[in-house]
DNA sequence: CGTCTCCTTGAGGTTGGTCAAACCAGGTGG
DNA sequence: CCACCTGGTTTGACCAACCTCAAGGAGACG
């Protein structure tokens, strides 16, 4: 069960202490995966601070000048994407290990909000720096670009539930996926607490928050959930997994 | 107008001449971009072949070891996104100029299928010797970043087109978003010739292939466009900008 | 204990999907 | 040259999934 929910702290407070790469618990999932510990020392030289953000705060905002990539150390995030006219739409959410930022690299500003859903803490790694030590060692270039692949593969993954899959099969998609990476995360993949509202749920999944709760109580009277506002156990993981692999009918 | 639609050619055939970034009229729009005549020489040594695809063949498949990046030099790409379930979706559709096969970097193997819409030609870029080479020197490695970017930002652009607009404003943003890039390669805004079926413009879209088909004739209707079979012309340009960007009613 | 935000649930409406038939253009073969 | 076939497109009638609007409930907090 993912936890903690402090209420006050105060906004957007810089961090002196140097947090090493290489003492982190993240350091297998994030962007020091299959560095050796040379190179790690190497990339802790970089990081120069961390960054704390409250719930509900911005790490950045869209058209806002583009200076670094976040990694999530604590806490949890989403991105928000807002067109010309207003529409919002949620274009992820965003767990420990996990980098914030690679949209702003394109033009040099930002083109989302990520905003934390809970009080926060990322490293933060100046693009400029990450970009010059990336050409001095390889290993780092080749780690940072698959990190952008593997996040234009999630994107595709994305478009493909919302092109083509229905409102429960999202439902139990946006669920699995939850699970894995609480799993991988060292967290229980049944017992879990959602940080955000159904609303941006249901922005993420093209649905209205309606629909949503609506498949989270049907869910619960099928006996693949149990639902107690944002506590969910998943009770029958074989059963979304059937939903969201389901032949189009 | 685009046009070229010889009918026989031989299936995926390698040309042994060597192409030049800094002889070729897309070096504007391609991976070249803000390279000085010095770097890109240095990219026309990576460059080691051209790739002939003729229309129906695949460029690559999904789950295919990935060993190069490929530009499109003429002609046009679709890219499918195949689930478990076989379930497709159409991520993106690729003209001259822009880069294919991006996701494979993450996983070393391609994750999507490209699929030449009309015969097509590409330029292979092995992907071992342009990470290399990105090391060397800096200009490319940036621009190599912003293109992952750009592609991340294009598809968040596709999330909020799939997540939170209606079939018309859908239609009307893939219309002008393939009028803006056909403009920025010399082509008229106006007159555009579409490669792909409306099926597959409706994989694209999250809609079915009706809905594309009676959402042209609405706009036909109105004025908006003449639409015979492929063939299309935009008489009202402000209409579809309109229809885009107009509030969530 | 009142207020606020978020969530749930119901009733009814709309958009886009489904199914089916017909059309059209281009290619093939008699 | 025409008949036919094929793949793609158009159009209509009907339907269902999801949205909209509205009311009420649960929890957190001052």
């Amino acid at each position: 069960m993912i936890c903690v929910m402090p209420t006050t702290l105060p906004p957007v407070r810089l961090e002196p202490l140097r947090t090493a790469c290489s003492d982190c618990n993240l350091r297998e999932l994030c962007l020091p995966v299959g560095l050796n510990p040379v190179d790690m020392e190497k990339l802790d030289g970089l990081m120069s601070q961390r960054k704390v953000v409250p719930r509900g705060e911005s790490l950045f905002r869209a058209t806002e000048p583009f200076h670094a990539l976040y990694a999530v150390r604590t806490g949890f995030f989403k991105t928000c994407l807002t067109s010309e006219d207003g529409r919002v739409q949620v274009t992820g959410f965003q767990m420990a290990g996990e980098l914030l930022g690679l949209d702003g690299i394109a033009s040099g500003h930002h083109s989302v909000d990520a905003e934390a859903l809970e009080d926060s803490s990322v490293c933060v790694l100046p693009y400029h720096d990450l970009e010059h030590l990336a050409r001095d060692f390889g290993a780092l270039q080749t780690q940072l670009h698959r990190i952008m692949s593997r996040e234009i593969v999630r994107d595709h993954g994305v478009m493909m539930l919302l092109g083509s899959m229905r409102a429960e099969e999202r439902v139990a998609a946006f669920l699995l996926n939850l699970t894995q990476r609480l799993r991988a995360r060292g967290y229980s993949a049944t017992e879990l607490v959602l940080r955000m509202t159904r609303e941006e749920i249901g922005s993420y999944l093209g649905l209205k928050l309606e629909t949503v709760s609506r498949t989270f109580s049907k869910f619960q009277d099928e006996g693949i959930l149990e639902v107690k506002q944002r506590q969910i156990t998943v009770l029958d993981l074989d059963a979304l997994q059937r939903l969201v692999s389901s032949a189009a009918c």
